[in-house]
DNA sequence: CTGAATCCGCATTGATACTG
DNA sequence: CAGTATCAATGCGGATTCAG
């Protein structure tokens, strides 16, 4: 079975709204290793603002990617985790994040040689 | 191996900003199908505009994902096809596809269950 | 510590018109 | 047919401030 277009990659990109955004595959990721704290992840995502952190994370408790767990204690604890389907989605996403080892130099490649020719027909289109 | 934050995540955000973006799978399952014709890919697409077909095979060519050939006849007629790599990229993207064919309703569900709640939660505030 | 709320700039996208 | 060019609108995401 291909990835046939009207009904897988219309449902891909449902998954990809989700997922594809700037930050939730990191936080799945790290949820991946244990339960974190707030902070915990902030610290380990170089560049996430609290907003960004904040909202993710509510997206992903919101369609059942993570749990949120409230303490009620001063000052104030909040855990995240993965569920289970949290979990067989980061498996579903190793495929992808393979591919992206294996095959990323390829596309540096194939970006500085498209990115050579255009240089060399702008240089063209000069002389003309 | 699992999906370790400090090096299969980060270059995971590199692969999803190549493929992670509205359109550029739903061309690499189109063109998984055959070689296709700019107008036909157009015709299949529902939603995409003109514009943004072409910036997207522009970055799918350059990325080394799809072949561009172009057939200097009257009218134009240009052919786009997958490459052996934008092959491999989709098998790789077919692990989350099939994922969001057996969960996406799981999520649905999720979603519905954490609006009902907020709608609740918002009803007792009027209360008070 | 863990948020919520607001404002705002910038990038992405769509609409439209034009071209070889 | 297969684009390019330009402008306008939308929305993501960052910075900041305030709160429990």
């Amino acid at each position: 079975m291909g990835l046939h277009p009207h009904s897988a990659s219309c449902r891909a990109r449902e998954i990809l709204d989700r997922v594809g955004d700037k930050w939730s595959l990191q936080v799945i990721a790290l949820l991946g290793e244990r339960t974190k704290r707030f902070t915990e992840l902030k610290r380990e995502i170089e560049g996430i603002s609290q907003r960004m952190l904040t909202v993710t994370l509510r997206g992903l408790e919101r369609d059942g990617i993570v749990t949120r767990t409230v303490y009620p204690v001063m000052p104030p604890r909040v855990d995240y985790s993965l569920t289970p389907l949290g979990a067989t989605l980061m498996d579903a996403a190793q495929a992808l994040v393979n591919w992206a080892e294996s095959h990323l130099d390829q596309i540096d490649a194939a970006r500085a040689d498209y990115d050579a020719r255009a240089a060399e027909i702008d240089a063209l289109k000069k002389t003309s």
